[in-house]
DNA sequence: GATGAATGAGACTTCATTCAT
DNA sequence: AATGAATGAAGTCTCATTCAT
C-alpha cells in the first residue's frame, strides 16, 4: 500500500520479498521478468492489485485499475500476470509471513512472561497484523469460496494456524492451565475465526469502530475468560490482577 | 431451492412463507405480480436466487442463471425485478426472522432453566439458523461492502442483534452473574461474529465440518466462559459441574 | 391532445371524426373495434399516440407509453394496431383537413378582400394550424423519410397544397398581380417549407418564440414581398400603405 | 462517405480536413488515438458515422453500422467514442464551418458587386453547402430535438447565422436598401429556415428534385423580392458608404 | 375487450485478452 | 518492456409482440 517505498531492498518491495519470493521463483522460469526494471514493475503491480483489490473487491476490480494505479497500461499486465486470479494468488502469498506472527508468544519456552501477559501480547500482535489486512483478507477469503488455487492458498494459511493454535492450547489443558473440556480444534476454530473477523469488521482503520486498545483488551479477557486461562504457580486469582 | 414444491402458500419454502409474505404484498402494490401465477413465478425466482448465489456468489451468478433455474427466460426476469441487487434485497428481506432468533431465550424471564441452559438452547437455535443460511448470508455481507442498500440490510439486520445481546449481558452483569470486567458491546460483537462466521465456515451441511451437536457444545461453552456466566442461585463454583 | 372532450360527438373523439373516418373504415373490415366502447378506446389510442409522439419523438416513443397514456395495458394496443407505424399513420391521417386550410383564400373569387388581405389572412390561418400542429408534422415528416407508407402520406399531402399553392400564384401571374419571373412550383415550394418550418421551429407554443401576431405580419409580409404582390385594380404603390 | 480514401490528412474527406482536425485534436488529449492508426480509424469512424446517420437515421443507426462501414467490430466502436451522441457530435463539429459560408458575401466591403448580385452569389453558396450537408442537417436537427448537448451546437450554429445575416440586413435596412417594414431577426429566421429546409427537401442530390442552377435563381430571387432589395443608387465606389 | 405473463430478438456496453509494433 | 489497437465473448437490459385466461 504504501508507494513502492524501498527498491533497494534486495531490489524487491516489500511485497515481493521473504519466503514468498521462492514461490514466485517458480513462475519466473516460465514468465517472469528478467531484469531489474521488470521485477519493479511486477513488484509495482502486486501493491497495486493489492490497493484495487481492497478498495473495489476482486470481481469489481478492473485489470485495467491495476494497470493504472501501477502507471502502466492494461496490456502491460499480460507480461506478468496471466489473469486477475494470477495475481490475487501473488498479493496472497505475499502476506502469509505477517497474518501467522503472535502464535509462538503464547507457548514460548524462553518466556518468562504468565500465560495471561503471553496471551495479551498474542492477541495484540495479531490483531494488529489482522487490523492492517483485513480488508485484502476478506477479498481473498470471498474469492476462495469460488476459485480453487486460491482456497488451498487460504486453507494451508488459516489450518496452520488453527494446528498451530490448538497444539498451544493442548499443552495449557494437560498443564491444567486451560479448561479440560474444551475442545482443542474447535476452539481455535472458533476463537481465530473471532479474532480475523472481528478486525475486519469492526477494527478497520479508516471505519470508526472501537478504540483499539480496548478492544485488544476485551478480546483478550474473551480468550482468556473462554480458555478459563490459570496463572501456572502464582495461587493468586486471575481477577485480582485484570481489572 | 427446490423448484417450486408448494404453491400453496401453506407449505411454502421458507422463502416465501410467514412474515415475509406481508413484506413483499408492500411491493406488489407498487410493481409486483398482479395474479396468482404472478405470484407463483416471483417466488420462484426469489428462491432460485438464493440457490444460485449460494452457489456461485453475487457476483458471478448471472440473471439468466436465476431466470433458468426459476423455468423461464432471463428477459422475465424482468417483469418482477429491475436488478440483481433488487432481488438479492428481496432474498435478504426474507432471511431476518429466522436469524435473530434464540437471543430472547437467554433473558426469558418465564424460563426455569438455569443461564447455562439457556445459553446452550440459544446457541444450538442459532446456530441451526445459521447453518443453514450460512453461505446465502455470507453472499449478502460481501455485497454489502460495496453496495449501500444492501449494506443497510445488512448493517440493520447486524445491529438488532448486537444490541439485543449487549443487553442481555449487561442484565447478567447487573445481577452479578457475568464479568463486570466485559464491555457488553464489543463482546457481544466479537461473540456474534465468531458464531455467524462459525457456522459460515465449518458449519455447512455438506462441508464436512465438525460434528453439529459437539460444536454447539464447545461453543455454548466458549460463551458461558468468556462471560463468566454463573449460576444465579447455587454458590458452587462453575467449574465443578462442567468438567 | 385533449383528453378525450367529447365521447358524445358522434361516437368518436375530434382525431377520429371528419373525413378521416372514410379512410380507417377500410380498417374496420379487418380489424377494427365493433363495439362503440372499442371505437372510443381505439380513439383514445389514436389521441394517446400523438401526444406521445410529440413529446418523446416517434422512435423514443414506446407502445407501452401510448397504451399507458390511454389507460391501457401495452398488450391491448395490439387490439386496435398492429405497429407503431400503423398507428402513426392514423394519427397522420386525422391532420389533413386542418393543414390544408387557408390556400384557397387567396383565390377566392366571391371574396372582395384585395390579394394583400388575403394572403395575410391565409397565412394567419395557415400559421396557426401548423402552430398547432407543428410537433406532429415533424415528427411525421421525421419518420417518412425512412418508411414508405407514412412517407407517401406525407407526400400526398404536402403536394397538394404545392400544387393548389402553384396554381394560385400562377393565376396571379397571368393578372398580372405577381412577379412574372418567378417559378410557381419552386416558389411555393420554398415558401410553405418556410412556413411551415419557421412555424414549427419558431412558433410552438410552449417555446417562447414571437409574438405571434408580428410574426404573422412579418410572414404575411415576406410572402407579398416575395410574389410582388400587387393590388389588382388601385394603382397605389404597395409600399405606401404597409409602412 | 467513401471508405478512408487518402490518409494523408491534406487530402483527407472533409470530414477530417482542416480547421476540425484542430477541433479534434483538443479532444486527444482527453480520450482520442494516440497513434497515426488510430487517427486514422477514428475519422473512419466518423465518416462512417456520417454516412450511416444519413441513410438511416441517428435512431435506427447501429453502433454495429458504424463500426462495420469502418471496417471494425463494434467493441472498437469504444475506443474512440462513448456514445452514438458522443460521435454524431462529432460528426456536427466537423460541419461548422462550411455551413455558415456565404453570409458574409453580402455584405463584403471589398466587394464590387451591387447587392442583387451578393445575394445572389451567398445563395449559391449555402445552398451548395446546404444541398450536400442537408441529409446530415436534418439528422443532426431532429436528434436535436431530445438530446440537450446536441441542441446546444446545432442552436449555436443556427444563431450564429441567425445573428450575422440580421445584422448584415439591418445594415440594409439602414442604407434605405431593404425594406423597413421587415423585422431582421424573424426575416432572417424565416428566410434561413427557408433556404436550409428547401435544400434538404428539394436538392438532395439524388432526390431528383429541381435543377440547382433554377432553384438558385429563384430563392435568389425570392430573397431580394422578400427584402426589397434595391440597388444603391451611385454606382459609387461601396467602399465609402460601407464602413 | 382487456390483462398479465412470457418470449425472443437485438442493442448497448464492458472487459479480458491478443497482436503488431 | 511497453503500448495502442482490435477482438470476441458475455452480460445487462429493453421492447415489440404473442398467448392464455
Amino acid at each position: 500500500m504504501e508507494p513502492l517505498p524501498q527498491p533497494s531492498q534486495a531490489t524487491a518491495s516489500p511485497a515481493v520479498s521473504g519466503a514468498d519470493a521462492r514461490l514466485r521463483a517458480q513462475r519466473w522460469d516460465d514468465d517472469g521478468p528478467r531484469s531489474r526494471r521488470g521485477a519493479e514493475t511486477r513488484a509495482r503491480l502486486v501493491e497495486a492489485a493489492k490497493a484495487v483489490f481492497e478498495e473495489k473487491g476482486f470481481h469489481e476490480a478492473r485489470i485495467s485499475d491495476v494497470a493504472e494505479r501501477a502507471g502502466l497500461t492494461h496490456s502491460a499486465f499480460y507480461h506478468y500476470f496471466d489473469s486477475k486470479e494470477d495475481i490475487l494468488r501473488e498479493v496472497a502469498a505475499a502476506l502469509d509471513h505477517t497474518l501467522n506472527a503472535g502464535v509462538d508468544i503464547i507457548l514460548d519456552p524462553t518466556s518468562t512472561a504468565t500465560p495471561h501477559e503471553r496471551v495479551a501480547a498474542a492477541m495484540r500482535t495479531r490483531l494488529e497484523a489482522h487490523r492492517k489486512e483485513a480488508r485484502i483478507m476478506g477479498v481473498i477469503e470471498q474469492v476462495s469460496r469460488h476459485n480453487e488455487q486460491i482456497r488451498v492458498l487460504w486453507t494451508q494459511f488459516y489450518q496452520q494456524h488453527v494446528k498451530e493454535m490448538a497444539h498451544s492450547i493442548e499443552q495449557l489443558q494437560q498443564r491444567g492451565l486451560a479448561d479440560p473440556a474444551l475442545d482443542p480444534v474447535i476452539v481455535t476454530d472458533a476463537l481465530a475465526v473471532m479474532t480475523i473477523r472481528f478486525a475486519e469488521q469492526s477494527l478497520l482503520q479508516d471505519d470508526s469502530g472501537y478504540d483499539f486498545d480496548t478492544a485488544v483488551e476485551q478480546i483478550t479477557r474473551i480468550y482468556i475468560n473462554a480458555l478459563q486461562l490459570r496463572e501456572p504457580k502464582k495461587p493468586r486469582r486471575r481477577r485480582d490482577d485484570t481489572g
